[in-house]
DNA sequence: TATTGTTATACTCTATAACTATA
DNA sequence: TATAGTTATAGAGTATAACAATA
């Protein structure tokens, strides 16, 4: 195997390096998953966080999902123009629209979550059950750490 | 502690997920450490392989970081008008460029290391010396992992 | 005042194709 | 022909500031 990666120097310690690389392929491997669905990783997301929450709104999805305000606004359109997603004015606060999956949307989650499951079953191959659960709990715990200050 | 990043529906159970997540929080961290040094996550990680390969060329670099030659050309002219990174035609190959850090160079990877000892320190704060082994072995046996298809 | 959605904008990262010069 | 570096370009992710409508 190449030995190239070997020769990463002072990064060979660090954490942050590593989650760097493996996210990469994880991602690249993603999207080929995803191959003719027209679908993305956030897409993805977007659609899995309503139908969890249905009528939620998009602000709501977008920090769920660490998603910003304004980046919301073309992905909702996206999934809306592919009628994956619905959008209607909440009768509760006409500021907000509730966004519900259409039928199309739950079949499409549905399948991509297939998909997902598979490029999963091969990226961690290499990894026994408890090792999953291991690295799933370590890296809920980054996510979840205490902000630095307050 | 927010309850909205709880509703994530299918993308619990996912790996690529919160891989996601944690290298989010670990680039925007990463960013802030940084802060005032002029540095990002790539550059470092350019200067680390050549402080650990003097002499390298850009390719080789971008091969062990798993960045494309194009993109290496800007990435490298950064360095250089930074006057970290000295390029010089390889006498042995004119095609190529020998790499090798400056004084500068030298000292900015010194203190950048040391801002990313604090980074990864505080970041995973919440694990013992044994999880964050755990951690560094399981994110590279995803890394090095065999290729789906030979 | 604060919040929802929006527009505009900018920077970074990533990817591909085509070119040059050397090997 | 293959490789090192380059240029041009495009898509995607992420960030901020400012605005209108509503709360």
């Amino acid at each position: 195997m190449s030995e190239e990666q070997e020769r990463v120097g002072a990064l060979g310690p660090l954490v942050g390096y590593h989650l760097r690389r493996a996210f990469g392929a994880f991602a690249a491997d993603f999207a080929n998953a995803m191959d003719g669905t027209g679908m993305r990783q956030v897409l993805v997301g977007i659609l899995a966080v309503v139908s969890g929450s249905p009528g939620i709104n998009q602000g709501a999805v977008g920090r769920v999902l660490g998603i910003k305000r304004a980046n919301m606004v073309s992905l909702i359109n996206e999934l809306v123009d592919m009628k994956l997603i619905e959008r209607v004015v909440d009768p509760s606060d006409r500021r907000a629209f509730a966004l519900t999956l259409t039928d199309a949307g739950r079949t499409m989650l549905t399948e991509c979550l297939a998909k997902i499951e598979a490029h999963e079953r091969a990226m961690l191959a290499g990894l026994s059950e408890a090792e999953r659960a291991t690295l799933l709990d370590l890296l809920g715990r980054i996510e979840r750490r205490e902000p630095a200050a307050g």
